[in-house]
DNA sequence: TCAATAATGCGAAAGGTTCTCAATCAATAT
DNA sequence: ATATTGATTGAGAACCTTTCGCATTATTGA
């Protein structure tokens, strides 16, 4: 887990006989210049970029979301229900896990270093090579449980 | 996170104005009587459901899987892509948590009270009322990391 | 036993994600 | 610098899991 540079990125893309381009830096780019806590969907980023007047196509979002999550540089996260919500993987200070409101999905970030390490020892003792590392704590938050709601 | 008999349910469903029915108890049941570490995802448990003799329709497994979730009876796990899988969701000696290789899914189950606790903690310092806490690691496993694969 | 209304089952619909394929472009060799 | 190879892109269709609408059924409390 650690910050990629465009360059960085690259060089690990030609290890596998893979390319860099200008859509890929572009996502890199902007996950890494968004604010810290906000995850993107592959819908939302296909409008911020259109807005900035880079469009990407909606097919290759996809596509390298799911790359750049293989590859350790995004994490994937199922936040809200129904879709996949992306970030930036930062290492070990900035490090954060989810606190999610099943209810109204409400989220809390919260830093736990102890529980990044048990997760890293977890993956090396087995000989995996770690991506992302996420405690995801599904609560009903204190507003949902005063009110009687359908679930 | 307890242990839930089909009368506990009954209770609890009731307090909120709701009615226990054969389907949720043989849903209920079906979960506690599969193999331990086995998840299933919707469409296994209508078509195992449908091969025991007790068939329910996939909206009414849809349905319940997300109330039980929401119950804290279930856990709704994302290991593969593409579908939700749930399991029974079982007090602590036998909570745990997945290492997953992005890549094939090869899924490894395993223990960590300390982060079970670390996950409470941090719930209850926020007024949350606790339902689930996995940690979900994704990773590379030893094979994949071997294999010259796509992503 | 009856009334109220929650829950079921069926099929249709929705919505996010993947797939197909021709056109384009990055990287390498010439 | 140019040509070549094949990875990548973009557009839209297709896919598939999940949700929705509604008539019917069944649970609960009186």
């Amino acid at each position: 887990m650690v910050a990629y540079t465009p360059s960085a990125m690259k060089a690990e893309l030609h290890e596998r006989g893979w390319r860099m381009t200008p859509q890929r830096e572009t996502i890199l780019n902007t996950f890494q210049n968004v604010a810290k806590g906000e995850h993107l969907s592959a819908e939302e980023l296909c409008e911020l970029l259109k807005e900035e007047g880079e469009p990407i196509s909606l097919s290759t979002i996809y596509r390298n979301l799911k790359l750049m999550s293989r590859m350790g540089i995004l994490r994937e996260l199922e936040l809200a229900e129904g879709q996949k919500r992306y970030e930036i993987n930062q290492p070990s200070p900035h490090h954060h896990h989810h606190l999610i409101c099943v209810r109204c999905n409400k989220t809390i970030e919260f830093k736990n270093d102890s529980v990044l390490k048990a997760g890293a020892k977890m993956a090396d003792k087995s000989g995996y090579h770690l991506l992302d590392c996420q405690l995801l704590i599904h609560a009903v938050c204190p507003t949902c449980q005063r009110s009687i709601m359908p679930v």
